[in-house]
RNA sequence: GCCCGAGUAGCUCAGUUGGUAGAGCAAGCGACUGAAAAUCGCUGUGUCGGUGGUUCGAAUCCGCCCUCGGGCA
């Protein structure tokens, strides 16, 4: 095992790869090793309201070794990949300091890309401008937009619901149109450190069997609880939490809207539309020379782990 | 045993007066610039339950058989 000086080359670990496909076992393993510290980039996992339809490791699997990014943020509030990025900046810059490795581990292609390759520079929206236009109906929404900001328009397809609301809103608060902020990107900083990155694309079936076993123990482990306890914040349906996988099917279930069966089937199947979208993403999004691991996770992590601190 | 209804894509079902079939969901593939566990695009060969017949031509009409519902005895 060569350890990895983090404080001179900046060395930073990333794993990425589907839901359940093991990387929170693979970032343990690898902390174990060295000095290290844990920063999660999955756009779930940073709710506190969710810890177990998340899958955020508890503190009993985080087993002593430090964690950050996991459910620090309110589910009263919407993090968003340029917040998450200069957040994992900052843990990251703190743990090269410190001189130990940071293991990136998450699902969410966006955060990492924006993180590494940075983002357009745009203001923050007015508050009431975004949600004026989050209660529009999206062909009307798409009908201002042509005027607003056609290139934009033209560029989207007329059923895109949050790209849509997502142009308009840009224009209508900053009277600049998209494409214009989106000639630059900045706060990346792919180009200042050194990345060890690592890509699970394990086979679709053992995955899709993990997946579906992993809900069950989700429900057993207090999946239902967890639901209620969030039900009761009263929180608007548009917040990320509430559309979280599991959460709209729970909360049906807890309504009698829905069999507890029928709750554990659409979640199941909306857990593996996810999985399956997130090969999508780390197969074609992510640099061909970023390592690709095809086998399911084995016992023996060793020479994966070798992979990735290697290269 | 008799009567009625149903048997078409992995699932739920359309299929007009006979011209060899199409929707939703699922699945697969793809896109992705501040909600991304979001949002969206593309992809439909299936012994039309079986078999025999009528017809130039049958998922469609007729006979027989099988399976599943429901009813009557």
């Amino acid at each position: 095992m060569n350890m990895i000086s983090p404080k001179q080359d900046k060395n930073v670990a990333l794993i990425v790869g589907p839901t359940a496909s093991g990387k929170s076992a693979l970032a343990l393993e690898i902390a174990k090793k060295q000095p290290s510290v844990i920063i999660n980039a999955d756009s779930a996992q940073v709710y506190r309201d969710l810890r177990i339809l998340s899958a955020r490791p508890s503190d009993e699997e985080m087993d002593g070794i430090e964690h950050q990014l996991f459910g620090y943020i309110d589910g009263n509030e919407a993090c968003s990949a340029a917040r998450w990025a200069n957040d994992a900046k900052t843990a990251i810059a703190a743990a090269h300091e410190r001189a130990i490795l940071p293991i990136l581990v998450g699902g969410t292609g966006m955060y990492v890309r924006v993180l590494l390759d940075g983002i357009a520079p745009i203001p923050e929206i007015d508050a009431d401008i975004r949600t004026a236009i989050r209660k529009m109906e999206t062909l009307e929404a798409y009908r201002e937009l042509e005027r607003l900001d056609p290139l934009s328009a033209e560029r989207l397809n007329p059923t895109d619901t949050t790209r849509i609301q997502r142009a308009l809103e840009v224009i209508r608060s900053t009277g600049m149109p998209l494409n214009h902020w989106h000639q630059q990107k900045t706060g990346g900083i792919g180009d200042q450190i050194k990345l060890h990155p690592l890509i699970l694309l394990p086979p679709r079936e053992w995955l899709y069997q993990r997946c579906d076993q992993r809900l069950h123990q989700m429900i057993d482990g207090g999946a239902r609880e967890e639901v209620e306890n969030l039900l009761l914040r009263n929180l608007p349906a548009e917040q990320p939490v509430m559309r979280a996988i599991g959460v709209p099917d729970i909360a049906g279930w807890l309504s009698g809207e829905l069999t507890r069966e029928m709750a554990v089937e659409r979640a199941q199947t909306a857990t593996r539309q996810y999985a399956k979208r997130q090969y999508t993403w780390f197969r074609n999004q992510c640099p061909p020379e970023w390592p690709r691991v095809e086998a399911p996770l084995s016992n023996d992590l060793g020479p994966i782990i070798e992979t990735i601190l290697r290269n």
